[in-house]
DNA sequence: GTAGAAATGGACGATTTGAACGAATTATGT
DNA sequence: ACATAATTCGTTCAAATCGTCCATTTCTAC
């Protein structure tokens, strides 16, 4: 049974464009074969015997090497999801991120990336835990790719001006889950803000110095557990007075936030999804500059193609 | 993720000509791939490779995705350290990777940058930590930001070929510090190894499914903080039986193994520093390549500029 | 200081590459 | 089976890169 490719996937795989795989298909570097209707098909074999003749490098090996995976492109995200899924429990780095950021590419956005595929990739890895479906090192081993994701993505947004709103935020002591809280960060990031993550299973006290020392627009909480119901109401309570006696606006949201202890507690918002917490983010950024229009200069990329010193001629 | 640049990106990044990097190219002096076309493709991993060797400052760090500010002054090792130090407990993520980065573009290994400025500087660190000298929320901070310096320097690193080396590892139930963990993957791949790291706070039975299924050469466990001496040391005897049955180096470390409970302990190795892990690796790779013979073409540059296909006509 | 060697940067025509386009084919869901 | 979305086809064209040659700069040794 011999795997036949598209010029799609083995374009990528080997990062070139469709067109190049195309003219050396013409020029017979390369042989296809055709389907009915005219489409070329290559075999795994000749691509390999290409790659070897011609000294190229296997950017991707994964694209071309997975027997389980039809390696479509992942432009789609209902596909993405569970692919990623089933990547990260299989420890499969290199299959996650070519998906995540094949969507980061073709223009979703980071938020839209952890709501859709990564979140929901790990709520099922979670629930497969939990049945006992999923050795232990396995969920591990995916959190750990999962953070390594986050952090690819992190730099891969650009990163904040100096006069951009100041975030920080982290979780709760007894509460080591560290993805929501990177999602978190990498979101407001994209958003523009200076967002700084504190860490996981932080005391409330320590969260309140950063909060007097570093003066944040936002403070956000993530909790994805609670150990004592009265303690953390406690804590939160005396936590978020610090805040607001700063002008920090405080975010809150993760699951262990039922409905009954969020009536408990005062917020500035309650956050399902990162969306809502975008939205959030935003409304407040542009408050601030409505209050205190300077510049706003957004400048994404204009023409960053200068050449460098004007006088080198 | 395997970067792929072209020459003119290169040059722009560190200020050469096209021609200048054409020419080191043929000399061998940079390895580079070429297109069936015959244009040159020039791997991250090896452009950075080749500055290091050759002393080149990277001006342009942007252009190759690199996080700005990087290659600007190369730093002496001594100082570096209570810069990064400081900078760590500031919170200024981008001055510690200024420091870092310009460290390794000098030609400093990722394993001395770890064992010389990276751990005497989260021992400083921790040290005030329990003195009380320092607010945990600063600590925590500067956890995170070391986390991520780790990962950035994964990327930097040459990426692992596929018939290399298989290394797992992590830290048992009860220890959450996470540094150690990432800097031994760091140095292992910096070896060439494909290591993964499984996580922190493994039990380790998991650990024990984990050489069962992936049959690594080596395991690591690195062990800061042990709740129970007695059910750690029966534990980890079990595991090392595991380890040992399928032909797997065990390897252990950490501040928390004093000489009384390595005395009752049986390993392949301890290592204190990042150093001696770094050797024992080596040591184990080259026990193997000798027993088993096959290709061990470092090819370091003997005009590695062949044209590809030979038997192409 | 000067001559020679070595390295650099720029310029040239020829070739290769990547992106675009409408039309046709394939995949997917009901 | 059919409708619709996604992919691939063949083609064209501007931009990038190739190899090569040469003028200029930098280094080295006398």
């Amino acid at each position: 049974m011999q795997k036949l490719l598209t010029t799609k996937q083995v374009a990528q795989a080997i990062k070139v464009s469709e067109s190049s795989l195309k003219r050396w298909c013409y020029q017979g570097l390369l042989t296809a074969i055709r389907t009915a209707g005219g489409h070329r098909r290559l075999a795994l074999d000749d691509v390999l015997h290409f790659l070897r003749k011609s000294g190229q490098k296997l950017v991707r090996p994964e694209l071309l090497g997975l027997p389980s995976n039809t390696g479509q492109a992942a432009v789609v995200m209902g596909r993405a999801r569970e692919k990623v899924r089933d990547a990260l429990i299989a420890g499969d780095e290199d299959q996650c991120r070519r998906i995540v950021f094949d969507l980061y590419l073709a223009g979703h956005s980071a938020c839209e990336i952890c709501d859709h595929v990564l979140a929901t990739a790990f709520h099922d890895i979670g629930l497969r835990w939990e049945c006992g479906e999923l050795t232990i090192y396995r969920e591990r081993r995916a959190c750990e790719i999962g953070l390594k994701l986050l952090q690819e993505l992190r730099m891969a947004v650009r990163t904040p001006l100096t006069d951009a709103p100041v975030a920080i935020g982290g979780t709760l002591s007894c509460d080591p889950y560290r993805l929501p809280n990177s999602m978190i960060e990498l979101v407001l990031r994209e958003l523009g803000w200076r967002a700084t993550s504190l860490g996981t299973s932080l005391p409330t006290a320590t969260i309140g110095e950063a909060v007097r020392d570093s003066r944040p627009r936002l403070l956000w909480l993530s909790v994805s557990h609670i150990e004592s119901v009265p303690t953390f109401l406690a804590e939160y309570a005396h936590l978020h007075g610090v805040a607001t006696g700063t002008g920090t606006a405080v975010v809150v949201g993760g699951r262990a936030l039922t409905a009954e202890i969020r009536r408990q507690m005062a917020y500035s918002a309650y956050c399902d999804t990162l969306r809502h917490l975008a939205a959030f983010a935003s409304s407040l950024a542009s408050m601030d500059v409505e209050r205190n229009p300077h510049n706003k200069s957004d400048g994404a990329n204009p023409r960053s193609e200068c050449r460098p010193g004007g006088d080198a001629n």
